[in-house]
DNA sequence: CTGTATCCATGATGATACTG
DNA sequence: CAGTATCATCATGGATACAG
C-alpha cells in the first residue's frame, strides 16, 4: 500500500502471481474502500465518513482507480444538492474473500508497534550447526 | 502498496479490520516474500533469485520485519561461506490463505495499463433519475 | 554469500482552496 | 454535496559501495 507498490522502471516480476492483486491493493486505501462498500450502495460523503482519516482526494482517486479496473460502478444522482452513489461491480464482490481472508489474518497478528519495527532481529536468529 | 502503507500522523483508522493486515502488506513486497517461502526453507540469496527485481536491501528489510513480527525466522548456518535460511513461522503459515486468495482474485482481474488507470470514468458513468 | 549504509528518485498522502 | 487542483512531505524503493 502506499502500500504502496512501486513499479519498477524496468519490469514488473514475471513471476509473482501477486503482481496483479497488489496492483489492486495499491495505496492500502483501495481495500477499505472495497471493505465499505460490500454492504449497500454507499454516497461518497458516506465513505469518507466510514474511512476515517480518507481525505477527498485520496477517496477519489481511489474510487476512479477502481471504477477504472471495473470493480466499483459510478451512479450520479439528479437530486439537489447532487450526489453520486458507488457501488461493488460483480468483479468487485469477487475480491471480497480476499478481503475477508486479510481481515481474518489480521485478528491473528500480534500488534506490533513502530518501535518493534526497527528493533533487532535477534529474537529470532539462532545459530545452528550446519 | 508502495502499497505502502502510510501511517497517519494522526492516528489509524480505528475502525478498518484491514489496518493490521495492511500493515503487514506494508510495502507490497511482503507478500512476495511470504509467497516465496511457502514451500521449503530458502536462503536469501534464493530469494534475491525467486523475487525477481528486488533489491538486496528491500529484501532485507521486509525479512527483517516479518521476523519481528513472527511471521519468518532466521537461521545462521555455520557453513562457509556462511548463509541464512528463512522459514515461516506457525503464524506466518496462516497468513498463507490470503495470499492465495489474493492470488484467485489477481487472475479474475483484467490487465490494466497505466493509460487506463489516468483514463476517465466516463466509462461506467450513469446518469439516473433520483 | 549475507547483509548494511548512503544517496537519490518517485509515488502516495495530507491539507487547503476552489468549482459545479 | 461531490470533486479537483496545487503544494509540501515522507516512506518505500533502486543503485552502489562496503563489511562480516
Amino acid at each position: 500500500m502506499g502500500l504502496p507498490l512501486r513499479k519498477s522502471k524496468i519490469e514488473p516480476p514475471p513471476f509473482c502471481p501477486l503482481t496483479r492483486s497488489l496492483l489492486l491493493l495499491r495505496g492500502a486505501w483501495a481495500p477499505n474502500v472495497i471493505w465499505a462498500l460490500s454492504g449497500e450502495p454507499r454516497r461518497f460523503g458516506e465513505l469518507r465518513h466510514d474511512i476515517p482519516l480518507i481525505s477527498a482526494r485520496v477517496l477519489s482517486a481511489r474510487l476512479r482507480e477502481l471504477e477504472v479496473r471495473g470493480l466499483v460502478s459510478r451512479h450520479l444522482l439528479n437530486t439537489s444538492p447532487p450526489s453520486a452513489e458507488y457501488t461493488l461491480t460483480e468483479l468487485g464482490r469477487e475480491v471480497m474473500p480476499a478481503i475477508k481472508a486479510l481481515i481474518a489474518v489480521g485478528q491473528k497478528l500480534p500488534e506490533v508497534g513502530e518501535p518493534e519495527r526497527k528493533a533487532a532481529r535477534r529474537a529470532t536468529a539462532v545459530r545452528i550447526a550446519a
